[in-house]
RNA sequence: GGCCGGGUGGCAGAGUGGUUAUGCAGAGGACUGCAAAUCCUUGUACGUCGGUUCGAUUCCGGUCCCGGCCU
């Protein structure tokens, strides 16, 4: 295990990525960088699970709250950052310990991504009122009149890439699909990556507790004072679960007893497609069952 | 005890004499810049016994269970 190369812990929501890595993180003399799409944010400490302060006085944590809640994060963003974390563990000779759940971060940060120029912004917000409007049959007809080369490869209902792909093809010239057959011009990273694996039915379990847990520590609170901003709902905290079910709890829409259960609901489904991810985007991780 | 209504896949809920709605949950899968997102695939279930019929989840009868009303 060579002292530079960065350490991946990856792995489905609430599998204990959190308290393996700081254990290897101690054993190793690491620091910990987030990889996690939603940890990132400031807001929703607790809910989205963040390390708390007795962890983080044990080594380093690095991209924890960094960026505020009406900021967006994206793969390419958290790439940058994350490369400039890893080279601040360099200086200070501390092995760079990724942890999270966001695969395309990961994968982004591994395998690379092409170099697509920046997008407009206005030319996104005006994708999605295009969608909003036309709804998605009538969006995508209007994309592949722009962009022929998307039909057969998106598909017509994948609203969020069909945006994307319209956003792209409007502020480049040129279709995301002539993008995205270059090579990444950013290279890939050489990293040593584990993934940890559980049985389905033990996550299910730990995912119930811990969001009783978070409930118990003031999910509520964080929710309730993140409403108040009046961010817009399309931003990425917004969509942290629990946000939507605690928020119809605490505007009187459901019961606390039905936010719950939706809450769980969501958070199964969403370690199914970490797991499905992760076993199949990153064959030759290395399995760690604990 | 009598009358009426109903019993459909894990749940909710349509429907039909033969071609096996649908939604949710579950399972599997995709994944290049919003990813805790976005999307795709996937289940012959009709309470039970008998009858009619070429064929019954659908029609008829018995029976059991549930709900309502009556005594």
């Amino acid at each position: 295990m060579q002292k530079q190369i960065p350490l991946i812990i990856a792995g489905p929501t609430a599998s204990g990525k959190t308290a393996y890595a700081l254990e290897m993180a101690e054993k190793l003399g690491g620091a910990i960088i987030n990889a996690d799409s939603m940890q990132i944010y400031k807001e929703l400490p607790i809910l989205t699970a963040q390390p708390d302060h007795l962890d983080m006085a044990v080594v380093p944590h690095r991209l924890y709250g960094v960026l505020a809640g009406n900021d967006m994060c994206s793969a390419a963003r958290w790439r940058e950052l994350a490369l400039k974390e890893i080279q601040w563990c360099r200086e200070n000779r501390l092995k760079p310990i990724l942890v999270g759940g966001t695969g395309l971060y990961l994968l982004a940060l591994t395998k690379g991504l092409s170099e697509i120029p920046e997008t407009d912004p206005d030319i996104r917000i005006a994708a999605r009122n295009l969608l909003l409007e036309l709804g998605v049959d009538g969006f995508y007809n209007q994309l592949i009149a722009i962009d022929p080369l998307v039909e057969g490869v998106l598909k017509p209902t994948d609203s969020q890439r069909l945006v994307r792909a319209y956003e792209v093809v409007t502020s480049t010239g040129k279709s995301i699909i002539q993008w995205q057959k270059y090579p990444p011009v950013e290279p890939g990273i050489d990293v040593e990556m584990l993934v940890i694996d559980r049985q389905r039915a033990q996550l299910h379990q730990r995912a119930r507790n811990r969001f009783e847990m978070m409930l118990e520590k003031g999910a509520l609170a964080e929710v309730d004072q993140l409403m108040r901003k009046n961010y817009d709902m399309d931003l990425p905290v917004m969509r942290a679960l629990g946000v939507a079910e605690l928020g119809a709890y605490i505007n009187g829409e459901i019961s606390l007893d039905q936010a719950r259960e939706l809450t769980v609901i969501a958070t199964r489904q969403y370690i199914k497609r970490q797991s499905t991810f992760f076993r199949n985007q990153f064959p030759d991780a290395q399995k760690v069952s604990l």
